[in-house]
Formats: C-alpha cells, sequence, structure tokens
DNA sequence: CATCGATGTTTAA
DNA sequence: TAAACCTCGATGC
C-alpha cells in the first residue's frame, strides 16, 4: 500500500472524520500507551502528509505516523461514518454489527483484534493502526527536524500565489519544487534509480513509482543522477507527479492506463516480455531494494 | 501450518 | 551490507 498517495489519501480521510472535533486515543496493544495519553481528548485540527510521513496536527502537538513497508490503518464506524468516509482510504469499511453506543452516544467499537499500535475514536466510529514503522508525538522542534529532511513531494504543490501547503510551511508552486528536485539529482553521483528512493531528493516515491516513472521516460535506471539531461530530469518530475496524483485519485498505482487487469509495466515482471519493445524485462537488486527494468527501451 | 516476501527506514558493523 | 523492526497475504507441503 504505502508510497506517498497513500499517505495523502489518509490524511484526506483524518480530515473528513476526525478534525475539528475531540477524539478518543489508546493503544490497545500498549506500545504507544504514553503517546496516546497525550492525544486523548485533545482536538485533531489538520492532517497533513509529506512524502510517506503522515502528521495530525493538535495545537502544537504532532502525532507522526511512518507506515514503512506494512503500515495500514484501517477506519471502521456506523452507518453515518461510513457515508462520511467516501474516499476510501485503504480498509474502509461500515460495522457488520448491530451498532450499540455508550452514555455519551459514542459507537462502542469493537474489541481490537491482532495488534493494534494506535486506536483513534469519533463519535460514529474509530480507526486501527497496526504495523507502522514510526507513530510518536512530537514536538514543534522535531516536527521541523522530520520535515527538513525531507525533499519536495509533488502532492504539496500549490497554484502561484495561492493557498497553503501546511500548517507553518512556506507554499510552493510546481515550479519552484521540480527546480529543488533538479537540484538535488544535480548534486548527486549515485544512480537515478537510487537518487528516486532518497526521500531527501523527492518525498513519496517509492518501489514501484520508480521502476514505473523511469520505464516510462525510457530512462536507464544506472544513469548517474547528475548525468541527466535536465529537460528529462523534469519530465520525470512530471511523469512522477501525474503517476502520484492517479494514486490518490484511484487509491492504488495503476500505472498502465489502458483497461485490463494489468496495472505495471516493468514492476514485478520480469522474465516477461516489455508491452512496448518486446525485451525480456529484467529484475535487479539495488542498494537491498529489488529494481525492475526493461533493458531494451530503457537507454540512453 | 510453516515459510516467504513486500509499495520502508534506521541502526549497527 | 546486514539485521532489525513487526504485520499479513500468498505460497507451499
Amino acid at each position: 500500500m504505502p508510497e506517498g498517495h497513500t499517505l495523502h489519501r489518509l490524511a484526506a480521510q483524518i480530515n473528513t472524520v476526525f478534525a475539528g472535533h475531540p477524539w478518543r486515543v489508546s493503544s490497545p496493544q500498549g506500545r504507544f500507551s504514553a503517546g496516546a495519553e497525550r492525544l486523548d481528548g485533545q482536538v485533531p485540527q489538520h492532517a497533513e502528509a509529506w512524502g510517506k510521513h503522515l502528521f495530525v496536527h493538535l495545537g502544537p502537538a504532532v502525532w507522526q505516523v511512518h507506515l514503512g513497508l506494512y503500515g495500514a490503518f484501517s477506519f471502521r464506524g456506523d452507518a453515518d461514518f461510513a457515508a462520511e468516509a467516501t474516499i476510501g482510504a485503504p480498509r474502509a469499511a461500515a460495522v457488520t454489527f448491530e451498532p450499540t453506543y455508550d452514555d455519551d452516544g459514542w459507537l462502542i467499537p469493537e474489541p481490537p483484534k491482532g495488534a493494534v499500535r494506535a486506536r483513534v475514536s469519533a463519535r460514529h466510529g474509530w480507526a486501527d493502526l497496526r504495523g507502522p514503522t514510526t507513530c510518536a508525538v512530537l514536538d514543534p522542534t522535531e516536527y521541523q527536524a522530520v520535515i527538513d529532511r525531507l525533499g519536495p513531494d509533488p502532492l504539496r504543490q500549490v497554484m502561484p500565489g495561492q493557498g497553503e501547503s501546511g500548517p507553518q510551511l512556506p507554499a510552493q508552486t510546481d515550479a519552484e519544487l521540480r527546480a529543488t528536485f533538479l537540484h538535488n539529482l544535480s548534486r548527486r553521483r549515485i544512480s537515478i534509480a537510487a537518487a528516486l528512493m532518497d526521500q531527501a531528493v523527492i518525498a513519496g516515491v517509492g518501489n514501484i513509482y520508480r521502476a514505473e516513472s523511469l520505464f516510462l521516460e525510457r530512462l536507464d535506471p544506472y544513469t548517474p543522477s547528475n548525468q541527466l539531461d535536465p529537460e528529462r530530469a523534469a519530465a520525470l518530475w512530471d511523469r512522477l507527479t501525474e503517476q502520484l496524483r492517479d494514486g490518490v485519485d484511484e487509491g492504488r498505482i495503476r500505472t498502465v492506463r489502458t483497461r485490463g487487469p494489468r496495472r505495471h509495466w516493468v514492476y514485478k515482471h520480469q522474465g516477461t516480455p516489455c508491452q512496448r519493445c518486446g525485451a525480456v524485462i529484467e529484475a535487479a537488486e539495488l542498494v537491498g531494494r529489488r529494481l525492475y527494468w526493461c533493458p531494451g527501451c530503457q537507454r540512453d
């Protein structure tokens, strides 16, 4: 699930169902008990995503979640909640039992199943967080330190002269973010494939978007980042922006835009013919992750 | 029922 | 470079 698109959907979902009202927070599993106590009864004011990080602001405190490889939120609630949560973050569902409510009129949730790191509850429903790599309460200094290490996120751009990209952050346009991306690439000698996985270069790209964007741009994944033609690097940024936006819209990564079951051009298609040139798609290990590409059409 | 692998990152060596 | 983190669906026997 979790490349950047997932976190932006989650932020939107949390804003829809939780923001502006006091919530209840607990840690059924126990590993987030102290943090849950600090958040319990507070008002979540605004959720935002930056790359693969989710931040929920509650006054000066910030709840930070990073899903890592297999973390996930699940949303459940009564019919009102399910109707409201139509964005459909990963694993949204209406409860199947007949809902009952406590003395304050809050839905009584199901007992947690498995290892639930954090449970956040609203009046009509709740969300369970499992398996995150990070779940922490930050003060403003710590929050700043996290975002200082993140490169531009294509999903955080604003129209020129418009809006806000975060509570205390300067809003940047597409052109400004793209320029930062090009600058970051120009300062690294690692391959473009390695650079796309570096969240300080561009935030929100993971292994699937890496493979699929390089394929569509016909880029050799082993080209050194600082030798990439600036125009092709700009086109790569634009391609990733388009792909991430599609991911937000659809709730899943589908880079093959034609109808049919096939979702990816090269990701996990090693050993089969390229749909564009017929060469056999390859896979190789690169800095600890599997890289997929077509040696036929991804060449300089 | 056991094992493996995954859309990720940090830390240690 | 490897291990650790810690969850779950897919696969194999």
